[in-house]
RNA sequence: GGUGGGUUGGCCGAGAGGCGAGGCAACGGACUGCAAAUCCGUGUACACGGGUUCAAAUCCCGUACCCACCUCCA
């Protein structure tokens, strides 16, 4: 069986063929740290986790590069908004960003590089456009560095626009540009609004990397001039990955042989914008539903559609996750097979297909519940696979990343104990055809918050 | 104007010519002291109008509405 992905570039689903066997080198442009993640950002990292962790389970060695844009315009322009450093921003906002991906056990990448930090890389490669005439210094010494999109016939190819059908941007500084298309690799340092902190010496003047060439130059450096997959969500399709790819083969670099686009995820059908302000923040989400019930709902729709958030359909999701869950837990045990379902692994070989693997889960589940109905042997192995399905999405419930503080056990020994007396309590009732006082306990154990499930092997309750 | 995507049952959400994915909710049954959980069963779904075909949610033509991108964006 093959792996085949959707290809934006070519809009084909087509197997997966890399650069060198066993082997995949995957880019994803991760966020700008501008502002709390949300749920929206968290999609996407979410779908490329999958991704990986699919890659991985089939045997391939995967260098998963995902960069973190720390420095730009809304950076800047927020910092001095709140009256602190740029940088100071920015590291804040990637440590919320850390801390929201780890709630849904997304993996960290192979390495995270950031675009400060690859300032030198980022030069030689706008040197290199130079030299070969597709770049040129702004003649108006602005210190500013342009991508000549007309010495590039290819400009375009990525979203098969031609040039002269787009809209020139009615926003751009036209200062010193030869075409109003033609976009920034270098940012001249503007010393009357900008802190010296934010740039860095160049042979065209002191400034900052443009928007487009971290990646350029950072996929460049950890996955090579040619690599296997490069992915994000729609909206950087252009102009950013477009202008990505024509840096990149501009300087005689291949770049990727697959471009992977996750659709959006929105709220009362607008989009999740950080211009919008109606970011659902991630934090807020957590209070709701926990973080493998929030993966779930994400897990459970393809990448490439969109989703209407709401907090119905993630409550429904919830639920849903609940039952092979609690399959799990009555099957009990923890081992993991070591191969998934056949069903499973099509699904997920087509593009990707984690609604058509989610459902082959459930179908496990089901049989595993008939199996530990009348008690048969196979109810370990189906749990065991489920398990092992559930590992590729991330969704183990046994994986340590799921695991609370400490503090929460012991609590649980503590409501263990008090909830047992009264079960006993409730036990003697039962035996003694008492229904109304067993029933009257069992009503006082919920009133606490408290389910209680009679089982084959005694009762059994949770929060 | 250019480019790309969408409209599926009460709800979420797959599929892409022929057996009604799956989940949530609902209803009936089994089990249970009663529940819960579980299992079994129950659904005249594919925006609209034409067309192709033995067969269309799926292909073709047209229409309507929605969304995204066109240099801030996951």
């Amino acid at each position: 069986m093959t792996l085949r992905l959707h290809d934006t570039a070519t809009r084909e689903t087509r197997d997966f063929v890399p650069l060198q066997p066993g082997r995949a080198g995957i880019y994803v442009c991760g966020l700008t740290v501008q502002s709390e993640p949300h749920v929206g950002h968290v999609r996407s990292a979410v779908n490329f986790d999958v991704l990986r962790r699919w890659l991985s389970a089939t045997g391939y060695e995967v260098d998963f590069i995902r960069n973190v844009t720390d420095i730009d315009d809304k950076i800047l322009a927020k910092a001095a908004e709140q009256g602190i450093h740029w940088y100071a921003l920015a590291a804040a906002m990637k440590r919320a960003l850390d801390k929201a991906l780890a709630a849904i056990n997304v993996l960290p990448p192979t390495y995270e590089p950031g675009a400060t930090g690859h300032v030198p890389e980022i030069l030689e490669l706008i040197e290199e456009l130079v030299a070969r005439g597709h770049a040129y210094a702004a003649e108006d010494g602005s210190g500013d560095v342009y991508f000549d999109v007309r010495s590039w016939p290819a400009y375009g190819e990525l979203t098969r626009q031609k040039v002269e059908d787009m809209e020139p941007a009615g926003d751009a500084d036209p200062r010193g540009k030869r075409d109003p298309r033609d976009f920034a690799l270098w940012k001249g340092w503007k010393k009357d609004s900008e802190p010296q902190t934010a740039a860095w010496p160049s042979p065209y003047g002191p400034g900052r990397p443009g928007w487009h060439i971290e990646c350029s130059a950072m996929a460049g450096k950890y996955l090579g001039p040619a690599f296997d997959i490069h992915g994000g969500g729609v909206d950087l399709r252009f102009p950013h990955h477009e202008n990505e790819q024509a840096q990149s083969r501009a300087a005689g670099r291949p770049f990727s042989s697959y471009w992977l686009h996750n659709a959006w995820i929105t709220t009362a059908g607008e989009k999740m914008s950080k211009s919008l302000g109606n970011s659902l923040l991630i934090p807020s989400v957590l209070e709701r539903v926990r973080g493998i019930e929030l993966r779930y709902y994400m897990v459970s729709a393809h990448y490439r559609s969109h989703v209407e958030f709401s907090f119905e359909a993630l409550d429904e999701a919830a639920k849903g996750f609940r039952r092979i869950e609690d399959f799990l837990d009555r099957a009990g045990g923890t081992a993991v097979a070591s191969a998934v379902p056949d069903e499973f692994a099509a699904a997920m070989d087509d593009d990707l297909g984690t609604p058509a693997a989610v459902a082959v889960i459930h179908d496990h589940v089901r049989q595993g519940n008939s199996a530990l109905a009348v008690g048969t042997s196979v109810t370990a192995q189906i749990a065991a696979q489920v398990r092992a399905m559930l590992d590729v999405l991330g969704l183990n419930p046994a994986d340590e990343a799921w695991a609370t503080g400490t503090g929460d056990d012991k609590l649980t020994s503590v409501v263990d104990a008090l909830v047992q007396g009264l079960l006993a309590e409730r036990a003697a009732a039962r035996e003694a055809k008492d229904w109304a006082r067993a029933d009257a306990i069992r009503d006082q154990i919920k009133a606490a918050g408290v389910e209680v499930e009679d089982t084959p092997t005694g009762p059994k309750w949770s929060v």
